[in-house]
DNA sequence: GGCGGGCATTGATCCAGGTCAAGAAGCCGA
DNA sequence: TCGGCTTCTTGACCTGGATCAATGCCCGCC
């Protein structure tokens, strides 16, 4: 059976006019010879490996990157040897724009499973942004979205119990691979129990028995990395626990 | 005695280009021609009382909020009625830049000190940003590093001790304080203790136990509002126990 | 000036989740 | 196919900080 994984040089050439992920990334708004110009900025690599960095905290800041395909996970060091993981990023999100304020990346970034990315350089960006007043709107709803994102995280990790953290989790990646065309009831965890358990600030033999529980609670099913969600009004109430937020998605 | 908290109405008048506050604010890196553009969208409002709101969770977004005076704090209604802190704002601060995603406000701002706010009509901001590359930018640093704040909270939050937090919190206020020209070893706390424990993830009484037991130990002094902090050094390495940042501050 | 109500402190108790330790189950590469 | 990784699960135990409860203290208001 052919790895659906496996991406042909066609999609990696694939331009920005006939990108599925346009309508998340930073071409919504655009009109279609705008979005031409844009495409003329961004540079598509080769597929990136599983494990390996897309930058290290304190390298220089000069790209934002798109994720194109796959995910990745962004980290810092702890003081102690260990990672703390600030977020996941799947297709179509940006990653590098806590970078701009001090001109250098404040965390790492490496993918977790065969991915890949458009490097789009941050000042010509800005440069075609003050020429197109949709694409400098863009970047800036993009980016309001990055902090309200992290403030919805505040909130999780501020006053919420283990299992209505995971529950919060699993609802986001369901819903966000909803988005983009993926089943939001069955998927492939392409993280670590390690790195879920650092996201939501718990302990990996935590975040286990809560899969084993829930499992056993009828909530969801789990086989190693592969999840499908049973009960999804349930997993709802444990999130609607959650700080009332107006109709607001929490987490992105 | 005055007190030095009365604002006068030259200072509530005062425009951009004589702002102590600009190179904390928008205007830093603009020519002197252009901050007066900034400066005849900027509307300078009346003082703001102690528990009046700027705005509420679910207001429609039109205005970015530029704290000139005083302290502001942001929060979410908990469900059952408590409320979640997510920030606290000092002159020269912005308030507002994660509703531009949705179009309205996912928190709610509120003075926690007699305050006088600049108000910025963000459409309008959006339209001079594209005729002023240096505003546009400086929107975007702002914005980022409104990201990389909420990054660092997020590792506090994620895996640090108590004492850790309040530490960490305290050499933030200390620090911010300084930038702004105030004293970084004495300050009042214009928050309460319960926006405190809140802001931090920790209970009240937690906070509360915190303080007496800092002060026992000697690393600072606190009677009621006011704190001075006397041994910088130890503060630190609570701190320093945080992941390794390469440099970065902790916390804004 | 005294009284009432929120805020803060302190003490006593409890428990969610961390830590430690020991397997089990995959996942290579030889 | 085996042996040595790493990752995950499960169990036993312990503790930091939450919770509950009582008291003190300040401040605004009549």
């Amino acid at each position: 059976m052919p790895n659906p994984r496996v991406v042909s040089l066609d999609k990696i050439k694939v331009a920005c006019q006939n990108c599925t992920l346009s309508a998340l990334c930073l071409p919504l708004g655009l009109k279609e010879a705008d979005v031409e110009k844009l495409d003329q900025i961004v540079k598509r690599s080769r597929p990136i490996q599983r494990g390996e960095a897309l930058f290290h905290i304190g390298d220089p800041f000069q790209n934002i990157y798109a994720v194109k395909t796959g995910s990745f996970k962004t980290f810092v060091q702890s003081a102690d040897g260990g990672e703390q993981v600030l977020g996941f990023h799947l297709p179509g999100e940006l990653i590098g724009l806590d970078a701009i304020l001090d001109n250098q990346h404040g965390c790492s970034a490496k993918a977790l499973e065969t991915s890949s990315i458009c490097k789009i350089p941050f000042l010509q960006l800005e440069t075609l942004a003050t020429q197109l007043p949709s694409l400098q709107h863009q970047v800036f709803r993009l980016m309001s979205g990055e902090i309200s994102k992290d403030t919805n995280m505040l909130m999780l990790l501020g006053n919420r119990s283990a299992d209505e953290r995971l529950a919060t989790f699993l609802l986001s990646l369901s819903r966000r691979l909803a988005q983009r065309g993926f089943s939001a009831t069955e998927f492939n965890l392409s993280m670590s129990r390690h790195d879920i358990a650092s996201y939501l600030g718990l302990a990996v033999e935590t975040v286990s028995r809560l899969f084993t529980r829930m499992q056993q609670e009828g909530l969801l099913q789990v086989d190693r990395k592969f999840v499908r969600l049973l009960d999804m009004d349930r997993l709802d109430e444990l999130c609607e626990k959650n700080p009332h937020c107006h109709g607001r998605q929490l987490l992105p």
